[in-house]
DNA sequence: TCGCTGATCATCT
DNA sequence: GATGATCAGCGAA
């Protein structure tokens, strides 16, 4: 499933314009048998929408200041999503680099899970949103399949790191470099 | 270019 | 009260 997405179209209509991206990187994310998962203890007030039917917006808020967005990927009951780590404006440049005022390259955009939301304007509201709705403000379009696609372990988590469920688009600008999750150290008493 | 650190809060124990 | 699916900025090489 992970892999279909690559190479699909998510646009987003807000009041200031729409944007739309191309997803060069995703990250999948199972439920109970995945330590690395936010369903891994099962249905709690944030992970209800991972368990519910598949298609919808997961997005949650993390390290106290970043929005991170996840597609529902799993029957309804079954949790699994699938992390959106990266992507390419297609449309909405300007509106994208305004909500991403410092960005210094186009490429930088939506490379990274937040600055994606970001440059899409994601955010806690937006959590639970129907992207198969075609009426919807947020759809998601799985277009041309990509030919080719890479996959490797998965990055910034501490455990199942053999897991190789990280997938990208070879050779897209826009991927983001590998990166081993760094505990942080315990606080000082 | 590479590697380390601080910022900052919703959620869960 | 601890933790984290992160990013930007800084200093060193």
């Amino acid at each position: 499933m992970a892999p279909e997405l690559l190479g699909a179209t998510l646009r987003v209509d807000s009041a200031d314009g729409a944007v739309a991206v191309r997803l060069t990187e995703v990250e999948a994310y199972e439920g109970l048998d995945d330590p690395a998962s936010h369903a891994f203890r099962g249905v709690t007030r944030r992970t209800a929408v991972m368990f519910g039917p598949p298609g919808h917006l997961y997005v949650y808020f993390s390290y106290g200041m970043h929005w991170c967005a996840n597609v529902v990927c799993q029957p309804e009951g079954i949790a699994g999503a699938v992390l959106l780590r990266a992507a390419e404006v297609t449309e909405g440049l300007e509106l994208a680099q305004r909500r991403r005022a410092g960005a210094r390259a186009e490429r930088d955009l939506a490379r990274g899970p937040a600055r994606l939301t970001k440059a899409l304007g994601l955010a806690g509201p937006d959590d639970g949103a129907d992207l198969l709705d075609p009426a919807g403000y947020v759809r998601l379009s799985v277009g041309d399949v990509e030919p080719e696609v890479h996959n490797s372990r998965r990055v910034g988590v501490n455990v199942a790191t053999d897991r190789p469920w990280r997938f990208w688009v070879p050779g897209a600008p826009s991927v983001s470099p590998y990166r081993a999750g760094r505990p942080r150290p315990s606080s000082p008493p």
